[in-house]
DNA sequence: CTGAAAGCGCTTACAG
DNA sequence: CTGAAAGCGCTTACAG
């Protein structure tokens, strides 16, 4: 039993050692494996029964190689830290991850920062990768142009103007837009919308979803009530200022990194929420957990995402028809910062 | 040229190729590009030409079945969310894939969640990997026992009382005993220590520097100031009161998740920082950034860490001698809540 | 239903 | 210094 186990620890075995053992021929194992082909029911019987028995493994890299797959799957992660998303990317991972696997598929990630795609070219060059996961859109997107020219079978997280491109994304225009409507429902009319950069897909996104939200209403937008491009602690600190003068009754905002800085500039004035002045996000991070007031925001299943990412992917490889573009749900969570 | 790529895109060129076109054999090629054994100069050299203007790249999965080798190292990551330490395991993750990249290895990982080991045995069992990246020690380190049992290569990040483990660190003894350490020399004499479970490795090791800092200053340690296992909102509420009544002048916190609640209820009951309680954290999560007032804590550089863990784990693939313990440093960041 | 043989793209003794 | 050949562990026409 123990030298058993030493054996193994030194020499894997092989489908020849399957065969020899059986006394059939490696084809034979290879196909029942494979389930491919017709083979007698008691030789496949008596293959599968020693295969379980002795837990013999196939050695996925030869068949990879014999096949002209690797059977893995790239993630293209951002290397640049953002906090904010951080947790995002993780459970965004474990859908991914456990789709993988449950095909048989192993996620290789790579990392790339800023513009520099030399891991992505790495790769994609190294032949490790069946297909690859862009998992953060860009309005000018260099990686996907990269994967495009060089024939490599991707899909993105995230909504791109490129209709080639196979999206998965959650409904955020819809989610902004119902999240801003339940406000304005409730008789809060001077909702201030404050955002990031517009080179960012889904700043715009958002910003649509808000203004539906208006136009859903019949309710004109003050457009002065709208800050966008709001990069820096002083502009976004101004910019509060200015909508308190304005009587704006709530600020919404775009995401959790933002709403941080809000909250830290309502404090500083001792404005309080939601007494004062109603806050809400439209992204919700770990960030605002533990808040007090706890903050009201949009709720998105990132592992789920991930999961249908993965599949749609996979469905690619196989060569079946897959949707191009993919929206995910989300839901409304209303808390007293709002109240 | 158009055609030429339509050709690339259709047709990896292969070491067969090359060899063809120089007029060599495959032999030449492949030692020519692995640098082993004696080449004639100009052969290198035409060969080294063709393979840099061709741009050829070695099928690196091929490379890897004839050595026996995949050239991928498995990081295993936590699946279950722990939202404090994400952006630490983002972190860590881009000094591995960085380190991995540099010396033509991939990453591949797989999340783990609680104690289901399914998806380290389909990493191991695969043969996926070359050697793994254990992100996390248990006390009771399941994951760590079957790859020992598997005679898989591994390391792990953390530390561990099993001395067969190669280990790579921050040292966090020696970072919580000097930021205890600068508290108390402030004068700051009674100050109270709130962290989490004993099970898990770290916790102990925090107690231990808290406990160094103690013996180094010859003060004698309030062990009713001393509060481990707090892992529930409302046990916190209560040793916050506590340590509150008892005259504590300053609590520090093993992580910043317990961090946040503390400051949390601080602010429920109205005591502000740092008039009136003094905060510190063991640990900097981006959790705690924006809070007002800033956080005293301590940093540790995540991406170097896993470059390190990442270089340690390929030497010992290549079977040099690498130390069994590596401890990486820290910096003590003095904000104002502890003014 | 089953097998011998060639092949996937490399490496590496062995021989010269 | 260089090459023919066997081998890594699979798959897959082709033939029976």
């Amino acid at each position: 039993m123990t030298m058993e186990k030493e054996k193994q620890g030194l020499k894997k075995m092989t489908i020849a050692d399957v065969a020899e053992a059986l006394g059939v021929s490696k084809t034979t194992v290879s196909r029942v494996i494979s389930g491919k082909g017709r083979i007698g029911s008691d030789t496949k019987e008596r293959v599968l029964r020693y295969i379980e028995e002795h837990d013999y493994k196939p050695n996925v890299i030869a068949k990879g190689l014999a096949q002209n797959k690797t059977y893995n799957i790239g993630l293209i992660l951002p290397g640049n830290h953002n906090f904010v998303d951080s947790s995002f990317f993780q459970q965004c991972m474990l859908g991914i991850s456990e789709a993988a696997a449950a095909a048989d598929y192993d996620m290789v990630v790579s990392m790339i920062c800023d513009h520099d795609l030399t891991q992505l070219e790495r790769l994609v060059l190294n032949n490790k990768v069946d297909g690859i996961i862009l998992s953060r859109t860009l309005v000018e997107d260099a990686p996907a142009a990269y994967l495009k020219q060089r024939h490599m079978p991707f899909v993105v997280i995230g909504t791109s103007s490129d209709t080639d491109l196979i999206q998965i994304d959650h409904d955020h225009r819809e989610a902004c837009r119902e999240l801003t409507s339940v406000l304005l429902m409730k008789g809060l009319h001077k909702v201030a919308l404050i955002g990031g950069s517009r080179e960012i897909v889904i700043t715009n996104t958002r910003l649509q979803g808000y203004l539906d939200a208006f136009e859903e209403q019949e309710l004109t937008v003050d457009s002065s009530l709208i800050c966008l491009d709001a990069d820096n602690g002083p502009m976004l600190e101004r910019m509060v200022a200015e909508f308190v003068k304005k009587g704006a009754e709530c600020i919404l905002c775009m995401d959790d990194s933002i709403c941080c800085q809000v909250l830290n500039t309502l404090k500083k004035n001792r404005i309080s929420v939601p007494e004062d002045m109603r806050v809400a996000s439209f992204y919700n991070s770990p960030l605002l957990e533990n808040n007090l007031p706890a903050i009201t925001s949009l709720h998105f299943d990132a592992a789920a995402l991930g999961t249908v990412t993965c599949r749609t992917l996979l469905d690619h490889l196989e060569g079946k028809e897959v949707s191009k573009k993919t929206l995910l749900g989300y839901e409304v969570v209303l808390k007293e910062s709002t109240k």
